[in-house]
DNA sequence: GTGAAAGCGCTAACAT
DNA sequence: ATGTTAGCGCTTTCAC
């Protein structure tokens, strides 16, 4: 266990003073007037002995920790593991790490979760937050917190964000469905209310009321541990109970992946007996027989807009606070085979 | 900006020592005989007003954060984003927080990332490690920091270890294809001569050599950001150059992705034209057309004991250090369709 | 230009 | 039994 080098061992090798050397290791070595040489100096021997600076004391003394806390649905959702994958790329390069968390959609687990990432003194938050955390929010941010949602948000709470144009994506995909003459299409989402779930729904009933059909919404049960096998079975209850049912669009990557267990387990063919669209693409839904056709979301210009807002604010050196970021981006519509008959 | 309530706050309201709070808060009131009737009015006010003890403050203290450095190949990779879920899912239950980094399976990123996790200080890490990492992850051993590694290992490096048995797994699947009559399997692995990689090779190997089979081994070059396009037509230009093979097993699930799109470019039929396996299972390989035959790691396990290795080490509290740990856990081949005939 | 010293908020050894 | 106090390692103001 041997010593790590401490900014006194600097200083008192150089035979200068411990602010110099902490000065100068900050950039402020011009602002003090401190002589190009001996900064260098420093410089150099601080090189030499690979002296690094402990982050905790730095922290505790500045009140910056360099971490960006992101409060995610669930880290092993590809969706989530992808923008996770993302922004961790760009917080890096800007010198910051990544804390994660799990919510599950979980209101108490989200709250603990916030109160256990504020003790430790998180400088910024990125959250897809579950139903009920606006208190919590709320508090982050009169602590002046920057904190920006994404994927959803909560709509009495004047946050910055950024989302996707869920309904446009939703009224694209029905009607991509409806345009070919299928009637009977129906939405299967999840039991959540937030704002991504009915902006999707809200999508997919316009479509469904320009083309004078009556709407088909069966909210399905979902799990984060084990129990897929509930959902699956719920899905196929649903198949079974609605045998003119001629095109489905799944609301979230999960929902569609169970449902295509579900639609396999009951022999129908994709497209003949039943089209299917996914929102949230996959890897894998090119290569499935048929192609999955999905309403992809943006991930790399959503992770890249998430860290730069979210840096903006963290950003101290500004004069004025920044403006409230609230940022819808665009849904594509990826058609493959699923959807066309 | 409301400000924060300190120790400070709480002794002087209860008109008691800072020092009999943070002691009873730290559950040292019985050691210090400190009567149970002001252990409980501490506890109580303490309650009331909800004071967190700054976890910066403390960790500065007492030299340990509760949080462990997750140090994977790329957080977006279903497998790793699944072990990080469960893993993250253990270490709350304990009060571990994790930082996660996604090396790429760069030598220098990953020795940049382990320098930046030191820095803060981190108490311990579960390291997926690159190749080349053996001088810093000795240093982290040198410095009495639990550390263990998953998936792969440093056979130099005598560390705390989970890996899975991928030389057995590797053989189950060549000979379930070999056994089926097939002569012609070749072994798609990727440029890496780390410990999994090696073994699985090793397993196939053994498999053709006990069929009396000559080896078919092509490496694919591998790319985590973009260029994934590579990597498919790699593939793609293998099945041309081998027109008499009957098999291919994919040494990790990237490989299968693109494999299974490369396949599909030129047309040839699964299992058909040409059998797979996987190495890595996938939610939606069980529901590919056909379903895809995977050697599955067991995620869960893999977790749990990671986890557990690394507390154990953890445990400051135990008087013999903890014996190493070089666990080498089953792997299961999942046969569906795609690799019978 | 440079250095001394006052904390950041907490823990725990030591004193009483 | 409870209180006093010296740090943990660093930043930064202010005096020289």
């Amino acid at each position: 266990m041997k010593k790590r080098t401490l900014i006194h061992d600097i200083a008192k090798h150089l035979e200068v003073s411990i602010a110099t050397v902490s000065l100068v290791l900050n950039g402020k070595a011009k602002e003090h007037r401190i002589s190009d040489a001996l900064a260098t100096r420093v410089l150099k021997y601080v090189e030499e002995v690979g002296y690094k600076p402990n982050q905790l004391a730095k922290s505790l003394r500045t009140g910056k920790t360099h971490v960006i806390g992101l409060l995610v649905e669930d880290i092993a959702n590809p969706f989530f593991a992808t923008v996770a994958g993302l922004i961790e790329r760009h917080a890096l390069a800007r010198g910051y790490h990544i804390l994660y968390c799990s919510t599950e959609n979980d209101t108490a687990k989200a709250k603990d979760l916030i109160a256990m990432l504020q003790d430790r003194h998180i400088d910024g938050y990125i959250i897809a937050p579950p139903a009920g955390v606006e208190k919590e929010i709320e508090a982050l941010l009169r602590n002046g917190i920057p904190t920006v949602l994404f994927d959803r948000y909560l709509p009495s709470v004047p946050t910055d964000y950024i989302v996707v144009d869920g309904e446009a994506g939703a009224y694209e995909a029905a009607c991509h469905l409806l345009d070919q003459g299928l009637k009977h299409v129906a939405f299967l989402t999840t039991e959540s209310d937030q704002t991504q779930m009915a902006a999707r729904l809200g999508g997919y009933a316009r479509a469904m009321q320009a083309h004078g059909q009556p709407l088909t919404v069966q909210r399905i049960p979902l799990a984060f541990e084990g129990d897929k096998e509930h959902s699956v079975v719920a899905i196929g209850q649903f198949l079974e109970d609605n045998p003119t049912c001629e095109a489905i669009i799944f609301a979230n990557n999960s929902l569609t992946v169970y449902g295509l267990e579900a639609i396999a387990r009951l022999k129908r063919r994709i497209p003949q007996d039943v089209a299917v669209i996914s929102f949230d693409d996959n890897d894998l839904f090119r290569l499935h027989s048929p192609p999955i056709t999905a309403v992809a979301q943006p991930v790399e210009a959503l992770a890249e807009t998430l860290i730069n807002v979210l840096l903006d604010g963290l950003d101290t050196t500004r004069l004025t606070p920044p403006d409230r970021q609230q940022i819808v981006l665009p849904l594509s519509l990826v058609v493959r085979g699923s959807s066309v008959r």
